[in-house]
DNA sequence: CTATAATTATGTTTTAGAGCACAAAAGTAG
DNA sequence: CTACTTTTGTGCTCTAAAACATAATTATAG
């Protein structure tokens, strides 16, 4: 796979360079392929390569206190992550890894600090994105800590269609999660995702089949969502 | 009050510029005075100024389900903030108050970005800037949502010393929150913050009077912080 | 100075959700 | 196919923290 056959994909970092800029950026490239639950990078690495997520699904996440997790953000094709940190100038905090196979396109950052510098299109993109992600933070934070768990599960299972879609019947989930990682999204136990998700389904709000979730009354799981 | 006046507390925005660009931004600012507990923009106001808090204490926070209210982050001078949802291009998503009487410098968003657009100093300041901000905001998520109240408290109460200092005692915290704050702080109940604050001051590893707080064992509070 | 409101303090009750135990089902490996 | 591990499902118990109640204290306003 060459960079000018991905440039349609990573069109956020490609478009803003020119000829020469591009050129850079063509030679330094490399491309990663991770297996199902593959971690990506751990807490406490020195960040070097900035990715892009080609295909596949990747969580990041946090390991806290008492062997709990608790996934931080999803991330889908084609997203830029694992570049904060490296502008901070500090290790990750968090950590990644591939829910299902993976392909990721790394840079640089060393590379891609040189091309802001140069270039502000595309310093201004950085700016752009990371305020993006601090307000969906600080309004995760609220959501986590003050939702019930009914409110945090729904909204886990709004964000899930609004991130990866739906399949051909519009609406089935096209993420399959274990009950273990829909926990750690909402920020419960899993004997309670999967207690609350029978619960959904006796209710009528979906129907789950497996790791298979089909959201049934939306407007209802967005009413518990909302008032948490 | 002249723009050049207060070149030395804005430094990191000031000191990135030429001449002309300096010029440019003198003839924009504005100062203003907020009284303790003055909301300085609501969640859903339009973002128009980046703010620079020269002097007071400003907390930023969000109203959530039920009445709960849970402060995100708090601005020490000489901080900017209220400048991330101009960037993402939304509405605010939280509030601001003064918690103190509070000097705030404000620079029109419009005259920021174009500066960004000419100056990439300036764009790599926000770029750090906000890094530093989402790794916070990517461990208090996990601090907020794992730990029990008697961590969440000790994390609050040397974060406001880490934030704000102590007076000249060398170990009172120069804030003074109401038990309240505290609580919208470390995501807790007010009697919850009250009860727990009395627990400590107990076991000495504080001493409170009225609202003085004053650091004991910071030692013990540290290990109470990271155990959760 | 007095009246009223807000804040702080403490005790008691209630409950959401964690923790644990165990069984059934579904994957995975040999 | 069989053995073994992981995941899912359900019931029960327990506890951390919320919710409520009521004083006592401290601010604030008139």
């Amino acid at each position: 796979m060459t960079l000018n056959e991905i440039s349609e994909s990573i069109a956020d970092l490609w478009h803003p360079l020119n000829e020469e800029q591009r050129a850079m950026l063509a030679k330094e490239f490399t491309i990663q392929r991770f297996k199902k639950n593959e971690i990506i990078y751990c807490e406490g690495d020195q960040p070097t390569h900035i990715m892009c997520l080609l295909s596949g699904k990747v969580k990041i996440y946090k390991d806290g206190v008492g062997g709990r997790t608790q996934i931080i953000r999803m991330i889908r094709p084609v997203e830029y992550f694992a570049y904060r940190a490296y502008f901070a100038n500090e290790e990750y905090v968090t950590a990644a890894a591939a829910f299902e196979p993976s392909v990721i396109c790394m840079f640089p950052m060393k590379i891609i600090t040189q091309l802001i510098t140069e270039n502000n299109e595309l310093a201004r993109f950085f700016i752009r994105q990371l305020s993006i992600d601090l307000g969906i933070a600080d309004e995760r934070t609220v959501s986590l800590t003050q939702k019930h768990i009914r409110g945090r599960l729904a909204e886990a299972l709004l964000f899930l269609k609004e991130s990866y879609g739906v399949e051909e019947d519009e609406s089935t989930l096209s993420i399959y999660l274990s009950r273990e990682d829909l926990a750690n999204l909402s920020n419960m136990t899993t004997s309670n995702a999967i207690r609350t998700l029978s619960n959904f389904a006796a209710e009528k709000l979906i129907t789950i089949d497996g790791r298979k979730i089909k959201l049934i009354d939306e407007d209802r799981l967005k009413k518990i969502s909302k008032i948490g």
